[in-house]
DNA sequence: TAAATAGTGTCTCTCAGACAGTATGGG
DNA sequence: CCCATACTGTCTGAGAGACACTATTTA
């Protein structure tokens, strides 16, 4: 066993060849009843003044892990703490950053919209943009693929999970509910369906009643239990599965 | 735009702290009626002679990208070459490897027991062994955690994809491939319902007939179409989830 | 009272589970 | 002929889709 501590007082990292490794995020919310996702417009080489996703280099002496600098970078950039946070995948090649042989580790990260500094997204070169008009500008780097990637990820899920209640805040209606899953869907979905398997999952308990948006007012629900990456209900994922 | 080439020009990756990255591999395949995976001895430090899953560091002058890594690793140990590949996930931290902060990413590869080049495995320091049992050994570094992390995602895709096909020759009977879902769910499936789910999906072709295992020889079926990453049919999702 | 949205009753259709029945081989 | 396994027929119950119905608010 000293020999192995020998080796390892030896050891010296940079005798392999560098490669890049950063984390980028595929930030989601919904706004005005669209998917919005966050851009940020990088300041310096290479790309200078390009759209991406926003991520960085991870920080091996400050980060203890993937997820945190995940978590720091969104910080950073929404003032958001305690995010619904998913690792995607990771791509890794020779071609996707000038600078060379480079791997992303890829997140997405679902926050409801009123939970976001307002501050900051104005000061930097910060912005939400609708998912599509994202989609179709040419972003740096490979990062449009890594947006499609995101967000085939998130629209399955909405499939059979429970995960879009992470764009909610705390409170909210089934009405609302409803259409975020429509939103992430692409599709209309019954009412009745709807809150027959929302309601017969025992994930949310009701509260008092809410504010008349329109008409009748609507009953307010909390979720229960905590909803993990891998809680599935079943049927949703019997609903058509939306376009791209 | 010649402001950007001068940056590459001058930009050495060797400033920033080195992250050792490597890719890990649960190899699956049948055998006996059991799942099995594969195990390599370590022959140098650190861990030297400890049993882990089989990896290895990214090399950025002979790898295009992180699958052609785990390619080549596969290939390496097994002698196989077109298996079904798929990447689970990333970790990353300061603590899972002595040398210092480090990533791996984790890929499982599905085989057919049959294709392995049945002479690797015993002059190297590998060998298969059923899932149980490396779950219950102690590996090296965190690989008793990917090791669950890759079972896991196996598991819950033999509950809703036609995933487990890519663990049997590209000819078999039905009995043979329900025997496969049924050793990856940990549960006896219903016979009619199972035909019914799989041959509605349209994936599968009637060939000749089949060696007669015991008694009445079973119809042979071949694929028809290929099973990629998202394939999904309905149904099987509703069987109880198993242990562990 | 009209409009609009919240929420329910209930029919139907699909499909998985169950299980008994038939088919086809080897000893 | 018996047995074991391959394969089918068919009943039943659960649950999703459809859609008309009732309930409760504002204007």
């Amino acid at each position: 066993m000293s020999r192995e501590a020998d080796y390892l007082a030896g050891y010296d990292p940079s005798r392999f060849p560098a490669l890049l490794t950063t984390v980028d995020m595929a930030i989601f919310c919904i706004r005005d009843g669209k998917l919005h996702v966050l851009l940020v417009q990088r300041a310096s080489f290479p790309a200078r003044g390009e759209w991406t996703l926003p991520g960085g280099f991870v920080d091996p002496t400050g980060d203890i892990n993937l997820e945190a600098t995940a978590g720091r970078k969104l910080t950073e950039k929404t003032g958001v703490m305690t995010p619904y946070l998913e690792q995607v995948c990771s791509v890794g090649n020779s071609t996707r950053d000038p600078r060379g042989w480079s791997i992303t580790v890829l997140y997405f990260a679902l926050i409801d919209q009123a939970a976001v500094a307002p501050g900051n997204a104005d000061v930097e070169a910060v912005q939400w943009v609708p998912l599509e008009e994202a989609l179709d500008q040419t972003l740096a780097f490979d990062h449009c693929e890594l947006l499609r990637r995101a967000t085939r990820r998130l629209r399955a899920k909405a499939r059979y999970s429970a995960l879009p209640l992470k764009l909610l805040p705390s409170q909210f209606t089934l009405a609302e509910l409803q259409q975020v899953f429509e939103v992430l869907l692409g599709a209309k979905l019954e009412r009745k369906s709807f809150r027959r398997r929302i309601l017969s999952a025992n994930l949310l308990e009701e509260t008092g009643r809410l504010q008349p948006t329109s008409r009748r007012p609507a009953m307010v629900y909390r979720l229960i239990r905590e909803v993990d990456e891998d809680f599935a209900f079943p049927g949703l994922i019997h609903s058509k599965p939306s376009e791209l």
